[in-house]
RNA sequence: GGCGGAGUAGCUCAGUUGGUUAGAGCAGCGGAAUCAUAAUCCGCGUGUCGGGGGUUCAAGUCCCUCCUCCGCUACCA
């Protein structure tokens, strides 16, 4: 039994995900999790929110709370919103754990320890009015460049140029818009990554088979300029993980925390003795997942990410386990992802554009927007949500396709057989050409399955729906019954059978449907199919059953067009 | 500006290392069937493969150039 390590992109704390951010990371790693769970092998899927930085303690603000409180709550909003979406997680931590606190101080006393940690004191602004320090796109003023007045201290989004905070004329804090704002010297601590470059850079070459966006992505950094650059690994918040190296102070970095783009991938790690912790289990159960010296060895790691989130995957977190010279487990495969657009734009959680999680589940069950996201996955380039796009899609994939298919198949048995898998009749060549079809289909779907070829897995498991329809209508048991109601019991054996098939295939995607189908055939047995011919003799003649409910109810127009009208604009 | 991705049928997209008449789903048109959620199944494609130039016996595929869209660009995460 093959085992997977499996994490998702931990998406940030403040506030709700879009469809954007779904398909782009979590969803796609819970269809390749509940792939390989359902072909028996062993699974650790991870997840986690991301909950420090300057955005959460802004949203905490906003909203009125102490930003621990703040991140709480909507920890347990978003863990809420994942287990309605489906997504199976074994454990959905939380980067502000103690856990966390203590591994990431952990990796800072090793890595300062290989001397690879170095204090830069460097000038920041900082506010007076805020009584913070502001990072560069906090920072608002008039841009020396061209004149706009609403500039960001990062880049002038007017003109593109690139900016340094000091560059702005008329400097203001884009949080509170004071212009009382001071230069001040601050010290802060760097994890040399250049020195890490080029066992970074031959890691990367060793992994052939990643995707080019994954590859060109690390190998721009890796080059560009004057190759790959040390990162800043702490910051002046409160709110984060406090600096130490491993138990001990860190003397000089009194008040500061770590940089969340540090805590955050450890958290991966920390998830997974979160996972045990809750359950009082032994640190050797989580260990044997991620130190290779404990059992780790055999364990292949994947994790699944949106582009933007690359850079820190393939560098900065690998010099981070690299750095620590000790045997964590490293990842073996990296799938990232494009940008979904919604309707003509991007999708915008500051903006509010788009569809948010809590508002699709509102709308319409979770089934629908997992085929739909998935089938649509944006991995060779962007693209793009529409309504029409999806009502046509799920309408006819699931509502026609697949749904149509098992109640034309319980209800012709039930009307001509009752509620129970007929008995009689042998197959014959048509049965045999469908069983050598959906073999070589379904072998297909393994393997764009095993490649994380999401959009074709999806086309080759609606063409295995497709199969059944056609099988059906050139068998046409409702003719056959007419001459030989031996051989229509034997078609529509088939038939019932190829519904249990469908619930198995097609439970990663769709698991909430799959499992109503196992409930309508009155089976637990959701054993993923060796060979074909078995595992559609898995209901035996006399096995009863019961004809489900509509599995899909169809997309009307006026629904359609009221939910295009209803999020037009933007989220409030 | 730099780097990366994309541009293929009305729409959404496939097209491996260059090799027979460029494919799929949807939409559209025609037909079959009447078990089924008016669902299903079969048949039907005259596409300057973004423009131009080049290499080659052969280019959607390789090279050059130009155009358009998108992302990233290291202190948002």
């Amino acid at each position: 039994m093959a085992r997977y390590l499996i994490t998702s992109a931990i998406p940030y704390i403040n506030g709700i995900k879009h469809l954007g951010n779904l398909v782009g990371s979590q969803l796609p790693a819970d269809l390749f999790a509940r792939f390989q769970r359902g072909r028996g092998n062993e699974v650790l899927f991870l997840c986690a929110t991301d909950e420090h930085g300057t955005p959460a303690e802004l949203a905490a603000a906003k909203a009125g709370k102490p930003v621990a409180e703040y991140c709480a709550e909507m920890h347990e909003v978003q863990s809420d919103i994942a287990n309605r979406f489906g997504l199976s997680f074994d454990h959905f931590g939380r980067s502000s754990s103690p856990q966390n606190h203590r591994l990431t101080q952990h990796f800072a006393g090793k890595l300062d320890e290989a001397g690879l940690i170095r204090e830069v004191s460097e000038r920041q602004v900082y506010s007076n009015a805020d009584g913070r320090f502001l990072p560069d796109r906090y920072i608002e003023g008039t841009c020396p460049n061209c004149g706009y007045d609403k500039a960001r201290g990062d880049q002038c989004e007017n003109c593109t140029k690139q900016l340094d905070p000091t560059d702005l004329i008329n400097p203001r804090s884009a949080i509170s818009g004071s212009t009382d704002l001071k230069v001040r010297e601050t010290k802060h601590l760097y994890l040399r990554q250049s020195a890490l470059k080029d066992e970074l850079d031959s890691w990367i070459d060793s992994k052939s088979d990643w995707p080019v966006l994954t590859t060109s992505i690390a190998k721009k950094w890796l080059h560009d300029g004057d190759g790959l650059q040390d990162r800043g690994i702490t910051r002046d918040l409160d709110w984060g993980i406090p600096v130490r190296k491993g138990e001990a102070e860190w003397p000089g970095m009194e008040g500061k925390v770590f940089y969340v783009w540090f805590d955050a991938p450890i958290e991966y790690i920390a998830c997974a003795k979160e996972w045990t912790d809750a359950r009082g289990a032994p640190d050797a159960e989580w260990e044997r997942w991620w130190r290779t010296d404990k059992g780790a060895d055999d364990v292949r790691y994947i994790q699944f990410m949106g582009k933007d989130n690359v850079p820190f995957h393939t560098l900065s977190f690998p010099a981070t386990i690299l750095g620590s010279g000790e045997p964590w487990k490293m990842v073996d495969h990296l799938k990232s992802f494009n940008y979904l657009n919604y309707d003509g734009g991007q999708f915008s959680t500051s903006q509010g554009r788009g569809v948010f999680m809590d508002q699709a589940l509102d709308i319409l069950p979770a089934d629908y927007w997992r085929w739909w996201l998935l089938s649509h996955a944006p991995e060779s380039s962007d693209s793009e949500f529409t309504w029409e796009n999806f009502q046509v899609s799920v309408n006819k994939d699931l509502a026609d396709v697949l749904g149509n298919f098992v109640s034309r198949i319980t209800k012709f048995c039930r009307s001509k057989f009752g509620e129970v898998v007929p008995e009689g009749g042998a197959y014959g060549a048509a049965e045999t050409a469908l069983i050598e079809n959906l073999t070589t289909r379904i072998r297909a779907y393994e393997g764009f399955m095993e490649a994380m070829e999401v959009r074709k897995s999806a086309q080759e498991l609606r063409a295995i729906w497709v199969l059944g329809n056609e099988y059906l209508q050139s068998a046409a048991p409702w003719t056959t019954f007419k001459e030989d109601p031996e051989t229509a019991a034997m078609q529509v054996r088939l038939g019932l059978n190829l519904i249990r098939l469908y619930a198995v295939l097609s439970a990663p995607f769709i698991p909430d449907a799959s499992a109503r189908m196992l409930a309508a055939m009155q089976t637990e047995d959701a054993t993923w199919p060796g060979d074909v011919a078995e595992a559609l003799a898995a209901l035996p003649a006399g096995h009863a059953f019961t004809v489900p409910d509509v599995l899909f109810a169809k997309i009307a127009d006026e629904q359609r067009e009221d939910w295009q009208t209803r999020f037009a604009g933007v989220r409030t």
